[in-house]
DNA sequence: CCTTTCATAATTGGATCCGATATGCAATAT
DNA sequence: ATATTGCATATCGGATCCAATTATGAAAGG
C-alpha cells in the first residue's frame, strides 16, 4: 500500500484558511494600509458564516497585523515611520544572530536552494515576484539555524513590514542594490565566513531600511501614496 | 459638568477579559502544562456562551501559550528543554539590547520604581509572589527603551517560560542568586554604565537558564512533575 | 483476559439569530 | 444658516442551535 497519508487532525479549519488568506493579501499589499475588513464581505468572499472571519480576524490582530475598535471593525495596521524603523532595527538584530548560526550548520541542499533562490531574484523581471523571492531567499539562508523560535519571530517581523519593503524595491535603486548584496551574503556563506556574513546582512536590513526611510520621508506621504494609499483611517465605507 | 469620562469605545469585550484571564492563568502556573482547555466549561465559569471563549483561545494559540488540534481541543503549550533553552538563549540576545538601548534614556522616575521592586524581590517571602515581582523589575528596567516592538517581543517571550522561571526561582537557589544580580545591575544603571548593565543581565537570564535546565535534566521530569505536573498530551479529562 | 465492534455521549466547528452600538441623514429647534 | 435630535440602516459582539468529529464504554468474539 501506497498512499499519501495526510493527517485529518491538522487539515485546516475555515478560519485557518481564512487567515492565511487575508494574512498573505496584507503582506503582499493587495490588501492596503488602513483598509476595511468587512466581515459581512468577507463572510460571502469565503463563503462561510460571520464566526470564522471573525477568529481570523483576531488572530490577526493578535500578530499584529490588523487593529480592531470594538463594533467599529478591523483594519489593516499601518506602521509609523519610527515603528517601520525599529522594526528593521529589530531584524538586523535578529536576523544577523541567525546569519552567525546559521553558516555554520547550513546544509549543501539548503545552499543550492539559497543560491535558486538568489539567481531567481537577480534574473526576476515582474516585480510583483521580487518579494517573495526576496522573503525565499533570505529564509533559505535562515532555515538550517536550529531555532525555530528565533525563525518565528523573524517571519513576524518581517510579516509586520513585507509590503513596504516590498515598496522599497520598487520604488528605489532597491533591486539592482539588493542583487549584488544578496550575491555577497551567498559568497560569505559558500565560504563559510560568519564574522562577514553577519556584518553583509545586518549593512543589507540596515540599508534597505534606511533607503525606505529615506523614500517615505522625501516623498512625505505624497506620491508614495499611489503605491501603499489610504493611510487614511476611516472605518466606515 | 464635571464627570470621570471613559472610553467606552475601548472598553474589553468579552473575548479580551477571558483571553487576559487565561493568560494569566497559564503564564503563573495556576494552569498547567498539558492541561486542557474545555470550551464549555470555560464558557460556563466566565458566564459567556462559547464563542467568546473560542476567539480568546485562538488568540492564546497565536501567542504560543497553547496547542490545538481540530475537534480535539486545546492544551497548555508545554515546551521541550530544547525549546526553553532557546528562548532563554533569545531574551539575553534581545534583553541586552534592550539594556543597552534603556541605559542611557532611563528617568529618575523609573530608576526609583524599579529600586523599589528590585527591594520589594529581595524582601518578598512569599514565593507565589517572586515571579510577578521578577518580571515587574526586569520590565521597569526596560521600558523606557523607547523600543515598543522590542518590548512587544521580550514580553512574548517570557510569556512562554514565567511558569519555568517561577519553577526555577522556587527550586534551586535561584532567589537568593537573583537578588544579588539584580542588585548588581541596578548599581549598573545608576551608574549609567551600559557596557557592564548588558553584560550583567546577559549573565543573569543565560545563568538563570542553565540553571533551570539543570534542574529539569537532573530531576528528569520526576519530583519536578509535583510542581509542573501532567507534561501529559492526553487531551480529553 | 484481551481485543474489536459499534452505539452513544461529549466536544468542537460553524450557521443562524438577536440585541447593542455606530453612522448617516432627515427633521426640528435656535 | 447652523446645531441638535431622532430615526433608519449597517455592522458588530455574543447567544443559541445544528452538524461533524472524537471519545467512551458496553457487548461480542477470539
Amino acid at each position: 500500500m501506497k498512499v499519501k497519508a495526510t493527517d485529518i487532525g491538522q487539515m485546516a479549519s475555515a478560519s485557518d484558511v481564512i487567515f492565511d488568506a487575508l494574512r498573505a493579501a496584507i503582506i503582499n499589499g493587495s490588501m492596503q494600509d488602513g483598509e476595511v475588513l468587512r466581515q459581512d464581505s468577507l463572510a460571502k468572499m469565503f463563503n462561510v458564516s460571520r464566526i470564522p472571519v471573525r477568529e481570523a480576524i483576531s488572530r490577526l490582530e493578535q500578530q499584529g497585523l490588523v487593529s480592531t475598535q470594538r463594533y467599529r471593525g478591523a483594519v489593516v495596521a499601518s506602521l509609523s515611520l519610527e515603528e517601520i524603523q525599529e522594526i528593521f532595527e529589530f531584524r538586523a538584530l535578529v536576523e544577523s544572530e541567525v546569519v552567525r548560526l546559521s553558516i555554520p550548520k547550513i546544509s549543501s541542499g539548503t545552499l543550492a536552494l539559497a543560491t535558486k533562490y538568489c539567481e531567481a531574484f537577480s534574473t526576476e523581471t515582474n516585480s510583483a515576484k521580487w518579494g517573495a523571492l526576496n522573503r525565499d531567499f533570505h529564509y533559505s539562508l535562515y532555515r538550517d539555524c536550529q531555532r525555530p523560535y528565533y525563525l518565528e519571530v523573524v517571519n513576524a517581523a518581517l510579516d509586520r513590514i513585507d509590503r513596504y519593503l516590498r515598496a522599497q524595491l520598487v520604488l528605489t535603486d532597491g533591486m539592482a542594490r539588493a542583487r549584488r548584496e544578496h550575491q555577497a551574503i551567498l559568497q560569505a556563506y559558500i565560504d563559510r565566513d560568519a564574522d562577514r556574513g553577519v556584518e553583509l546582512v545586518r549593512q543589507h536590513i540596515l540599508g534597505a531600511g534606511q533607503s525606505l526611510i529615506d523614500v517615505l520621508k522625501r516623498q512625505h506621504q505624497k506620491s508614495f501614496d499611489s503605491i501603499l494609499p489610504s493611510f487614511s483611517t476611516k472605518l466606515r465605507p
